[in-house]
DNA sequence: CGTTTTCCCATGTTATCCCATGATGTCCCG
DNA sequence: CGGGACATCATGGGATAACATGGGAAAACG
């Protein structure tokens, strides 16, 4: 499988470990590496992963910059520095690092959802709310998917 | 792991010894040698530092501007003449110069700043600092990023 | 010689490895 | 079509290794 798919709640025991589901395990895998890479997101209270492709793409994109401006130094040190390359051991567990945790509100349980390319970890609860929301306001929405259909694509999802 | 990723802060004891990060270490082992490379920075009050290959490569770039120009003397003395090559004791550890703390403010305690092929070296409440003010413009720079990549959007689209 | 640096060892904490269990799912064969 | 053998997976626990940190002793230096 090449990219990351479905939704799994999984449970940390008391090391703090949880199962990567299989499937997003044999994704990272296919990748090159036995572990994901994980920060957290600037845009909510979740965590942002995904395999080596997707973060070597980031590093990339961050070395065409100029290596001391302070534009290249700001984003670097909030997309790289604040990452974590999470290892599963041999059971296919990672471990979330505290700040990560902290900021996804994540205590004894993580909700991982598939995204493609990426994937995102919630705190179930909080993951619900934002579902719910999210299906509300596609309906608002849902005027504008039509009357961008005759447009070029934009950035956004895959 | 081939490039500088994630945060730590640790401590500096009483002869002014402190741990590399474990993770860091084994970039530097990876690209030969079992030390880092550190120079003051020119944009601000902490300490950068690489592993042997960037600091190479900085060398080059140096060359690359006209030999005499007060520019090119400017940049190579705080490039190379206020550089140290700090090689890591049987622990993993090294010794900040005194210049070098001096310079960041550092005293008791350093935060090391993964950003790929270099890193930082902060006191760590001015990092903190440093990253409330970056976590802030990254979203305006993710245009920067946007701009020059074929790639998806970095900070996760929704 | 006294000061600083390097090496070695001790310790507590954290992460990692290895094995066990139960639950679920898959496959093969009758 | 059904049932059982087997594989996969999430989860838990104990033992082990890695790591950050502190301190002492030996070695290098001026």
């Amino acid at each position: 499988m090449e990219s990351f798919r479905g939704r799994f709640t999984n449970k940390i025991d008391a090391k703090g470990r949880v199962s990567l589901p299989a499937k997003f395990r044999s994704v990272a895998i296919a990748q090159g590496l036995s572990g994901v890479v994980c920060f957290p997101s600037f845009q909510g209270a979740f965590i942002e992963g995904s395999g080596p492709r997707f973060a070597e793409n980031i590093d990339r994109m961050l070395q065409r910059l100029d290596p001391f401006s302070p534009e290249r130094d700001m984003l670097a040190s909030v997309l790289i520095g604040d990452s974590a390359e999470l290892m599963f051991d041999s059971d296919g567990r990672i471990i979330l690092p505290e700040e990560l945790r902290a900021h996804a509100g994540i205590t004894d349980e993580a909700t991982f959802v598939g995204l493609g390319e990426k994937f995102q970890i919630w705190e179930p609860k909080a993951f619900e709310a934002f579902r719910a929301e999210a299906l509300e306001k596609a309906r608002a929405y849902g005027d504008l998917l039509k009357s961008t259909a005759t447009l070029p694509p934009v950035g956004g999802a895959q």
